[in-house]
DNA sequence: TCGATATGTCAATCATGATTGACCTGTCAA
DNA sequence: TTGACAGGTCAATCATGATTGACATATCGA
């Protein structure tokens, strides 16, 4: 359900440019995002924040006339990475044991991990 | 890079479906995807499944007149964990701290990084 | 060989989203 | 109060992608 909105909100590279932003200063402001985003203008990045936000993927804290965004750990993001989880994990428990006894019977490699 | 494509590739409902059903059954040929998904036809699986076979999430293996396609946990996807887990866990951590006595019911393997 | 099956590809259509300039609102500082 | 600043919203443009029917290719079975 809500992840939905999250994989949509990840898959533009400029969202996740402004989440990485966000993930090494602990808040932005709209123009410090501005400033360290070339790709697109100021109202490029106010429109990738709407979608950021109605995904729950940031959140939003209006201070002034400031409005400082941050990453919201606690919503979509986890959704998301326990359903990756769930869907190359088990492949990855396959592999990992198909490998080992691939190495036990033959010495070749074929995956390189 | 390989997580560009795969990002892309995820953010389609479609295709999550169709790493779903791959996800639970090892192999799976085409016609049997068709039969599964049933939002789109077989031209769009089809399509779809070009998506998820150049991004690196699935790979294909030919055998007769059939394909069989299973999830390749070995490429972009588990770059695409990491990703996330660098964007969001910083954060998550900081948060976690505050509900780390919430969450201490269900059982976290987050920990054993 | 011939027909049926499995699957990919192409062209066309259609919907969605990214980007931007212009404009509006709210807030601070003098 | 007024001007400057922070930020959102709207309408328009433009690019990209999703979907499908038609066609092509390859393989199996009789």
């Amino acid at each position: 359900m809500g992840a939905e909105l999250a994989f949509d909100a990840l898959a533009d590279p400029v969202r996740r440019e402004i989440l990485a932003v966000l993930a090494e200063r602990d808040e932005c402001s709209v123009t410090e995002l501005v400033e360290r985003i070339d790709s697109v203008g100021r109202t490029g990045v106010s429109s990738h924040l709407r979608v950021l936000r109605s995904s729950g993927l940031v959140t939003e804290r209006k201070d002034g006339r400031y409005r400082y965004y941050s990453i919201d750990p606690t919503g979509p993001a986890r959704e998301v990475i326990e359903m990756l989880h769930s869907l190359f994990q088990g492949a990855l428990a396959d592999a990992g044991r198909a490998a080992s006894e691939a190495t036990a019977r033959t010495s070749n490699e074929a995956r390189s991990a």
